[in-house]
DNA sequence: GTCTATAATTTGATAGAC
DNA sequence: GTCTATCAAATTATAGAC
C-alpha cells in the first residue's frame, strides 16, 4: 500500500514546518520533496492556508490516536501521565523536532486566521486530557491548574531540548514534574 | 533623546519576529516601519543574519538587565523566583508576545547557523540564573533539574497563553510551579 | 546614512493541455 | 492528477549617487 500524494505532501510539509515554522515552507520545496511540480501541489492544496489547516488536523488526530494507544492499559493517574509524556517524547526523539502546534502557537499572531482555531483546540484538548487523567479527588480548578502546568512544561521542555540539542533535558524535566505534581495534594 | 535608527530597526524587527518567527521579517517591512528604504536597512545590517544576531544579543542583554533590576531586593529563593517570573510576565503582558528566544528555539533547525549560539546561550544563562536562585542546600543536579523545569514551564506557559489569548494561564501555571517547586525538599 | 535603481531569486498562485 | 508555462509580487542583496 503506497502512500498517496497528499500524505507525502503532508509528511514533507510537517517535516519542514516543525523545523522552521509556517513561513519556512514553500510549495516548490514540497514539490521537489515529493517529485511533482508546484502546480500539482496547488491541485491538492489550493492555498497555503489549506495546507496549514490539513497539517494541523492530521497532526492533532495522530497525536490523540497515539495518546489513546499509549494510555490504553494505563489505570492510575501516574500511568496516564507517563503515557502522555511518552507521546510527547516520541515526537521529540523519533521526529527530532518540536511539536507542530507548539511552534505554530508561538507564531500565532503571524498565521493566517484559518489556522488559529486548530492550534487553540489542540492545547485545549491537551489540557482536558491531562485534567481527566488526574486524581478524581482534586477540584476542577486544581486539575486545570496542574494540567496546564504539565502541558506547558512538556511544550517548553521540548523547545529547550530542541534548542540545546539535548533531549535528556526533556526527560529530566517531564519526569521531575510528573512525580512532583502527583506527589502532593 | 531620540532613538537612533538601529534601535528603531531592532524594535520593529523584534516586534515582527516575536509574532511570526524569523522568516516573517523582511527588510522592506522594517524599512516601511522605520520610514527609510530597504537599502538603508542593509546599510545597518548587511545580511539578515546580522540583524538576527543583533536582535538576539539585545534581547538577552535587556532580559538579564531586567532580571537584575527585578531581583535587586530579593533575598529568599522564593523572592528571586518571583522576580524571574515577573520579567517573563512583563514580556508577555507588556509586549503582548512570546519570548524571542523561545520562538527562535523552536525554529532552531531552520535558522542561519550564526543565530544558534545566541539562543542556546540564552537558555543556558536562564537555567544558571534560576539554579543560583534555588536554596543552597540542594545538590547541583537537583538545582539543574528544578531550574530547567522552571524555565521550560515559563516558556511553555508563555506560548500557551499566547496561543489561547489568555494571559491568565501564564499566571496560573508559573505561580503554581514556583510554590510547588520550592514547597518540598 | 540615506537615496534611486536594479539584479537575482523565491514565492504563492493560475490557465490550460494531456 | 500532473504537466508546461507563466505571472505578479515579494525578498535578499548590491552598486553607485548625494
Amino acid at each position: 500500500m503506497e502512500k498517496d500524494t497528499t500524505a507525502r505532501l503532508l509528511d514533507a510539509a510537517e517535516y519542514r514546518m516543525r523545523r522552521g515554522g509556517y513561513n519556512s515552507v514553500s510549495f516548490r520545496d514540497l514539490a521537489s520533496d515529493t517529485d511533482i511540480k508546484s502546480s500539482s501541489v496547488h491541485y491538492h492544496y489550493p492555498k497555503k492556508e489549506d495546507l496549514g489547516v490539513a497539517l494541523i488536523d492530521r497532526y492533532a488526530e495522530r497525536f490523540f490516536d497515539a495518546l489513546m494507544v499509549a494510555s490504553s492499559k494505563a489505570q492510575t493517574p501516574k500511568e496516564k501521565l507517563y503515557a502522555f509524556r511518552k507521546v510527547y517524547r516520541g515526537a521529540l526523539y523519533e521526529d527530532k523536532a518540536v511539536c507542530l502546534c507548539g511552534l505554530l502557537g508561538a507564531e500565532m499572531a503571524g498565521l493566517p486566521p484559518a489556522l488559529v482555531d486548530g492550534v487553540t483546540s489542540f492545547f485545549e484538548a491537551n489540557v482536558k486530557w491531562v485534567s481527566d487523567a488526574l486524581p478524581d479527588d482534586l477540584s476542577k480548578a486544581e486539575k486545570y491548574k496542574r494540567a496546564s502546568t504539565l502541558v506547558a512544561a512538556h511544550q517548553g521542555a521540548m523547545m529547550m531540548a530542541n534548542s540545546s540539542d539535548d533531549n535528556k533535558l526533556f526527560d529530566t524535566v517531564t519526569e521531575f514534574l510528573i512525580s512532583n505534581t502527583l506527589g502532593q495534594d
